[in-house]
DNA sequence: CGAATGATTGAGCGCTTTCAAGGCTAGTGG
DNA sequence: CCACTAGCCTTGAAAGCGCTCAATCATTCG
């Protein structure tokens, strides 16, 4: 199944080098980087660590849009935009590369291999979003979270930070709650559920996929969209 | 709370025009424009009626991930990919316009303002997705339904589609269902009591918001996604 | 060690689904 | 013009999934 998942990302070792010859800072866990409706001045890559972008609504509900790894742009899908429209924030101690948006925009312009890996980098986000659309709408919780177990296993696998059937997997029952769209309550059950049909567990912040193949029947996870 | 939209679309104006300079075709409400998986060699504009795009799971469940009014080029956020991510589909009768993948190219790369305005609606699509996560994720099944029509009715009223208060609304309350991630029946339900609370009704395929502001308050709607 | 954060458990409720039936309406053919 | 049909809308009852509230246990970190 994941013979179907080429091993390399070029995109993230490119990326990872621009940035890294430019400014970059951390951020402890839950630290706000960019706030909605904030406009943003640079473009942010993930050096280490893991982030996320939600939005909210008024009477306080929120829900997570997307979830950057290592080597990802955040928000790629809103270069171009004057504003944000989900605040991004760090779901661990994050280091995240930050270049000025002039300056990317020089460098894309400069070369058409970066122009072509955003465009790429936008088209896999937006393949995820629709993929959580699917998630959210249709759905059970225990479908839910054995999806997104098995999104983030197979995107650490192609940027190889995943070994055998294991990935580091940092995120409290908090996060995976509000990533799915459920309540950390619920989310705990079903995690426990989980483990009991002998799927996956997560000890120490790391997830370990016991039967893959099982688990992604039960999410009903087809890999293609990861590319 | 509208008077921060623009009155015109002139994205939707050119579209319209190239399209009409070539192929357009016709199809029957529910007939498949494209499927999934298929390699698409043209784009598609809408000249008149509803498109629709939704994925599918093995089990039959399916979820709609986007809504196309006239104007609108289908899958806009596709552009560049090999496959289509989901079935497009016709929600009433419909008239496509259809340009070769090529020839479109070409154009794009002609005319700076065309380039910009594909990035434009990619973008535009791009946040009402992350709209409808937070809408699947988070909202009830009256604040949905209740956002829907909100979204609709001011993206065409920004086309210069609605009059006053009112819009063509051309769905069953099964295709509302399916957008909105419910049950039929619940469906009916829930547009009964918007009714009932004198916030909207839909009537021989029109939607007449009745009291907007109150409309957009049980859906926590904020336009400002729509730019 | 103490404090704070995260994980676990229980009970009860409510929103949404499911199943199943009946009514309405528009379009069709006689 | 009417009868017929098919699709759409409406209604009821019961079950279930996930939520809320509230408390306890475990772990991490200073």
């Amino acid at each position: 199944m994941l013979a179907t998942v080429g091993h390399t990302s070029c995109q993230a070792a490119t990326l990872r080098e621009l940035a890294l010859r430019h400014t970059t800072r951390t951020y402890h866990r839950g630290e706000t980087i960019r706030a909605e409706g904030q406009r943003s001045e640079s473009i942010y890559i993930v050096l280490d660590g893991w982030a996320e972008q939600h939005a909210q609504l008024r009477d306080g509900r929120s829900q997570v849009l997307a979830v950057y790894l290592p080597g990802q742009m955040c928000s790629a899908d809103s270069f171009g935009e004057e504003r944000l429209d989900g605040t991004l924030s760090a779901l661990t101690r994050l280091r995240l590369g930050e270049i000025e948006r002039d300056r990317f925009s020089a460098y894309i312009s400069l070369y058409h291999d970066a122009a072509f890996e955003l465009a790429a980098s936008q088209r896999l986000q937006s393949a995820i979003q629709r993929r959580w659309l699917m998630c959210l709408g249709q759905r059970s919780a225990l479908e839910r979270i054995a999806h997104l177990m098995c999104e983030l296993f197979v995107r650490q696998r192609v940027s190889g930070q995943a070994r055998e059937w294991s990935c580091p997997f940092p995120l409290t029952q908090q996060q995976i709650a509000k990533i799915c769209g459920l309540t950390q309550v619920h989310t705990n059950r079903v995690i426990q559920e989980l483990r009991r049909r002998d799927l996956a567990v997560i000890t120490r912040k790391q997830l370990r996929l016991i039967d893959f193949e099982a688990l992604s029947a039960t999410a009903l996870f087809d890999p293609s969209y990861l590319q």
